[in-house]
DNA sequence: TACTTAAATAAGAATTATTCTCCGTTAAGA
DNA sequence: TCTTAACGGAGAATAATTCTTATTTAAGTA
């Protein structure tokens, strides 16, 4: 993704633009599969060696309040983000830590139509996230 | 709970039965909304105030491990765990760290009907756990 | 019932992920 | 160019969890 774009998502929320801002946005993008912390720093170290680790966990926390990445929950003890906005759903491999997209749009219509009728008392719903948990056949 | 189930659950998976592994089971069932090892040391300090902090946590795995209960992810640094083993579903309050049970077998149904039709390729499903974000009205 | 032993626990140190503090730097508007 | 609030660097601090080691115990066996 060029700096154009990068530069453009940052100011589109107000945010003050910064290269450390753009690398670890640029690096959730680059890194598609639901990368950890960890696995973004050592990414932004290629091209910015002297990025604090702080920097990248206060970043990461300001990229996902101004919505422009989210986080991905595991039942690990370390957190995961997606930089895929649109509604989407996710299959949790039991055998490693894969994290794999599932995009239906056919399932989010079904969900929200189910939900419409069967209306949650005293419940506002805002979003789904369907965990679909099982193994790869490649795993 | 009382001791008699408590020991026979442990013994039908083959565990060791333990005063430890008992208080800790019984904590999960009476503390039902999903605590955290935190709420669970807390409430069996009570009864058990010499209770190790580390066999909590290895207690839980192991229960987990025996699939006598089961971890619940967040998007906080902490996991949560649940004693109800049958299928349900999550609500997710926005505002504060509540998670209720959303219990809806026709929706399980609705789910697997879907999935069966719709084989995703090259992974095989165990479960599915749909997350529901929203707010409550009380919140 | 007493004996045996692998498994479980207590205590506390260690590790890991994340947050905080403080001070120097910088983006962005005037 | 100047000003300043916001941001980032460094590293200490914290919080949740895991590990290590010695001691204890559950449960099978004689
Ligand atoms: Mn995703
Ligand atoms: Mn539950
Ligand atoms: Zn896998
Ligand atoms: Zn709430």
């Amino acid at each position: 993704m060029d700096n154009k774009l990068l530069k453009q998502k940052l100011a589109e929320k107000g945010m003050k633009i910064t290269p450390q801002r753009m690398a670890i946005l640029e690096a959730v993008y680059e890194l598609n599969n639901h990368p950890t912390a960890e696995n973004i720093i050592e990414f932004i170290r290629k091209t910015h060696p002297n990025v604090a680790i702080g920097t990248v966990y206060k970043v990461l926390e300001t990229l996902v309040e101004n919505g422009l990445i989210k986080k991905v929950t595991t039942d690990r003890n370390f957190m995961r983000y997606d930089g895929i906005l649109e509604s989407h759903h996710h299959l949790y491999c039991s055998n490693c830590d894969l994290i794999e997209d599932y995009h239906d749009a056919e399932l989010d219509e079904l969900l929200k139509k189910y939900f419409e009728s069967k209306n949650i008392s005293g419940f506002k719903i805002e979003e789904f996230v369907l965990q679909i948990k099982g193994t790869f056949n490649k795993c």
